[in-house]
RNA sequence: GGCGCGGUAGCCAAGUGGUAAGGCCGGGGACUGCAAAUCCUCUACACGUCGGUUCGAUUCCGACCCGCGCCUCCA
């Protein structure tokens, strides 16, 4: 398998450095309110890589962290008269039922902040020992970024450019910079106590305070999974500062490569935009499931274009997206009824994943391999679908078929038939001139139904007839 | 200003040094009182502009135009 690393800027080929595990880690979300569409589509992409991995028998250990100590935690949790642990278990568990309604797997292991200070009080002390750190006069401890030369390699800073951090893009004074840093390049490793922070400081060597947001995953990540691992993942937006300051601290200590492959996922957009709630652009998961939209329908959306392509996320791109859906459902429906088998089957047979990777489906498969290429995966996967369509099939080869697209979804993380169909609130008025018409129709009055079926659309909703009856749905 | 990405048919989206997957939409047919749904089936003069390299470029190089992102403890 092969994947872009940002490192390097090329595609490369994955292989665990230990040639037993494949050992990858996801910078995961901070909780303090719920998950927006933006940061499942990288949680999900990282979700299909994680399986693909597992498929492609690299034996991956995958860790994605919960943030469950910084600036919006804290400030959130004392608003809402909440210990932090009380409030962000609360969103914690808020973001694990998205996890689940999108179908993504659990990692392997989910590490939170605030259970690892100790983890990451160790490596200040070690930092300051190494003659990377100091402690300024507010008594924050900072990680000083010209102690480590080859610090914004990742992002391809120099000093020079280091320096224009003082101001932001429109040249204003960069207003990050209120801290007592003897340069603004620097970072802090531990924040020192402050009122606005409550209950929320612990005792160190350096007096009372907090850690520094970018310390929590290279302790983590350390821990989990050594102080050089395979994979580091994450949105494009953490490459700098945020893994740029973890690859410093880390290897500052270590002396050895933090992690050996960087794999970064661009941002969405909403139609054609950035994301952003003034633009009442902002869906979170729940927003979408509100509309009636079926948590595979949002899957595929979110996946269906290269993790390295800016996504343009849009009601259409869920139509399409539906559609797809059913396409899919349409070809595998008419399988099962050749291979005398149940849809349920599709998710409880084994998997014999090295063999039918190499079926009639090996174009998906090569795409998936590739730098992972979701797209091209599913094109290929609907190409194959049109000539078995076609095809003339035995029940065994429609068997083997079956078990071949089985694979492929399970590595998609795609589910089929669990759309639901929305649960519409007909009111009353509605319901009324629903079943006035179906009498009307029953009694062959067509221009009475017809004017009905008018009058209802009228309010908002659209009569369809089926085999024994008739469904309103809103319009 | 620094770093980076993209411009492919009505929309979305892959890909290739020898004229280009797939999805959506749309068209036609069956069915239906008419619609919808369903089933069958079909199409497209699509590769931002201008140069360069090449036997040949959409694919490589350069310039330009347009759009977008990151550079803010936002994935």
């Amino acid at each position: 398998m092969r994947l872009f690393d940002t490192m390097t800027r090329a595609v490369q080929p994955l292989q665990s450095a230990d040639g037993r595990k494949y050992r990858l880690y996801c910078c995961g979300p901070t909780v303090y309110g719920p998950a927006h569409i933006g940061n499942f589509r990288t949680f999900l992409v990282n979700d299909i890589l994680r399986r693909v991995l597992e498929v492609a028998d690299l034996n991956p250990l995958y860790v994605r962290n919960i943030t469950d100590v910084e600036d919006n935690t804290i400030r959130q949790s004392l608003e809402a008269g909440l210990s932090l642990e009380a409030f962000t278990s609360q969103w914690t568990n808020y973001f694990h039922e998205d996890c689940n309604t999108l179908n993504m797997l659990t990692p392997h292991e989910e590490p939170k902040a605030t259970q690892h200070i100790e983890e990451q009080i160790n490596l200040v002390g070690k930092l300051m020992e190494k003659g990377h750190a100091y402690q300024a006069a507010d008594g924050s401890v900072y990680f000083k970024v010209d102690s480590y030369p080859p610090y914004g390699r990742l992002s391809r800073l120099d000093q020079r450019e280091l320096r224009s951090q003082v101001s932001t893009s429109g040249g204003a004074p960069n207003l990050a910079d209120n801290y007592d840093r003897s340069s603004v390049a620097d970072f802090a490793l531990w924040k020192s106590r402050k009122p606005e922070d409550g209950d929320n400081w612990w005792e160190s060597s350096w007096g009372q305070g907090r850690p520094g947001w970018h310390l929590e995953c290279s302790a983590m990540s350390m821990k989990y999974l050594g102080d050089s691992f395979d994979l580091h993942s994450g949105g494009e937006d953490l490459c700098f500062p945020h893994h740029e300051n973890e690859i410093a601290q880390t290897e500052a200590v270590t002396g050895k490569t933090f992690a050996h492959h960087w794999f970064h996922t661009i941002h969405l957009l909403v139609d054609g935009k950035k994301m952003s709630k003034s633009a009442g652009n902002y869906f979170t998961l729940r927003d979408l499931l509100e509309e009636g939209w079926s948590p595979m329908v949002i899957r595929y959306a979110l996946i269906s274009a290269h993790y390295r392509q800016q996504l343009n996320f849009t009601k259409n791109g869920l139509h399409a997206a539906q559609s797809a859906l059913q396409k899919m459902e349409k070809s595998v429906l008419r399988l099962l009824d050749i291979a005398e088998r149940r849809k349920q089957d599709l998710e409880e047979l084994p998997l014999d994943f090295p063999a039918l990777m190499k079926g009639s489906f090996s174009g998906s498969w090569k795409a998936l391999e590739e730098d992972l290429n979701v797209p091209e995966a599913t094109g290929a996967m609907f190409s194959r679908l049109k000539e078995i369509d076609r095809s003339d099939l035995s029940m065994e080869q429609a068997d083997t078929i079956l078990l071949e697209i089985a694979a492929l979804l399970y590595a998609l993380g795609l589910k089929l038939f669990t759309a639901q169909p929305k649960p519409a609130d007909v009111p009353e008025e509605v319901k009324l001139l629903a079943e006035q018409r179906w009498k009307a129709k029953n009694e062959k009055d067509w221009a009475a139904a017809d004017t009905l079926r008018d009058r209802i659309k009228a309010e908002g909703w659209a009569v369809k007839d089926t085999r024994d009856g008739y469904e309103l749905e809103a319009l």
